[in-house]
DNA sequence: GTCTATACCCGGATAGAC
DNA sequence: GTCTATCCGGGTATAGAC
């Protein structure tokens, strides 16, 4: 990848970061850029190809942001909530809806989920659940699901203390 | 809520149902009652009164699904799942999105969470995180984010255990 | 309550000159 | 590699006649 593109790719995850998903188009990628749209496309195929360089950037920063935490399940469940809640939208357009698997860098995704994996015991369909259980706690809370108020702390522990007795 | 604009929601909620969220538009909703567009705004404001009629409507769906499952966790997370897949988008229509409480009658979210509480003995702290890795379950099934081929009614099972020795 | 006509916004993407 | 000009499609919503 050029540096040019790189460049790009260094802009659109601001546009998400700061503005989520829809935020992201082609013209205000250009602006930022002091560009024009259509030059953008001697650099990416189409939109898409942009949004997958951006997912993938995020995947690597969660997955470093995973394997830098300790391997229990507390402490990755922490270090899982805080990269969702320092970058909401960013963590929205990697987890929530369809992932463009054909266009991610092989064994990403794998290499996201392995700490959750080993901090099981390399139990995977109870890992699963444990990513269930942080994906829905953290897409809630984003969402603004949970009643004002709530103990959202309690909600982990008692979610983390059940799935550490498995 | 005169008879007609019943009958619109009842057509907004097919056209959700048949092609998601992003198929709920103002104009495909006039074209399936046989009418134009702008006729529909005599019968609601505007785009986001139709939707909270439609997630209204999902709500009591989901809240009567679990009110007719047995009282326990097994039981409710199976009728839980079931609805979600038998109704993919209008689950996520409801569940995932920012919730326009304003416009939803009093009571009904509180209605439709509290199945869940009495399962787990009046917990809600503890329900709250039955209910997200519930939701994270179902919408990284919807979003195929599961490898293929993942045991997932294992880590149904995995989790439903887990919340039940609490 | 329905229509036509229309304003207004936004998006992705292409052609062809330079 | 950037530009201008443009196409094409889509959306919400309003005005005013009938």
């Amino acid at each position: 990848m050029s540096e040019r593109s790189r460049q790009i790719v260094e802009a659109a995850v601001c546009l998400v970061e700061e503005g989520g998903t829809e935020a992201l188009t082609m013209r205000a990628l250009a602006e930022r850029l002091g560009i024009r749209a259509p030059s953008l496309y001697k650099h990416f195929p189409d939109k898409a190809a942009v949004e997958a360089e951006v997912i993938a950037l995020a995947m690597r920063d969660l997955a470093r942001a995973l394997e830098a935490a300790k391997d229990e399940l507390e402490a990755l469940a922490g270090a899982y909530r805080a990269y969702a809640l320092a970058h909401p939208h960013l963590y929205r357009l990697m987890s929530a809806g369809p992932l463009p698997r054909e266009r991610l860098p092989d064994g990403l995704e794998e290499r996201a989920a392995l700490p959750v994996v080993r901090a099981m015991g390399g139990e995977r369909v109870a890992a699963r659940a444990v990513w269930a259980f942080a994906h829905g706690m953290v897409m809630l809370e984003l969402d603004g699901r949970f009643p004002p108020g709530a103990d959202l702390d309690g909600a982990w522990r008692a979610g983390v203390a059940a799935f550490s007795r498995t």
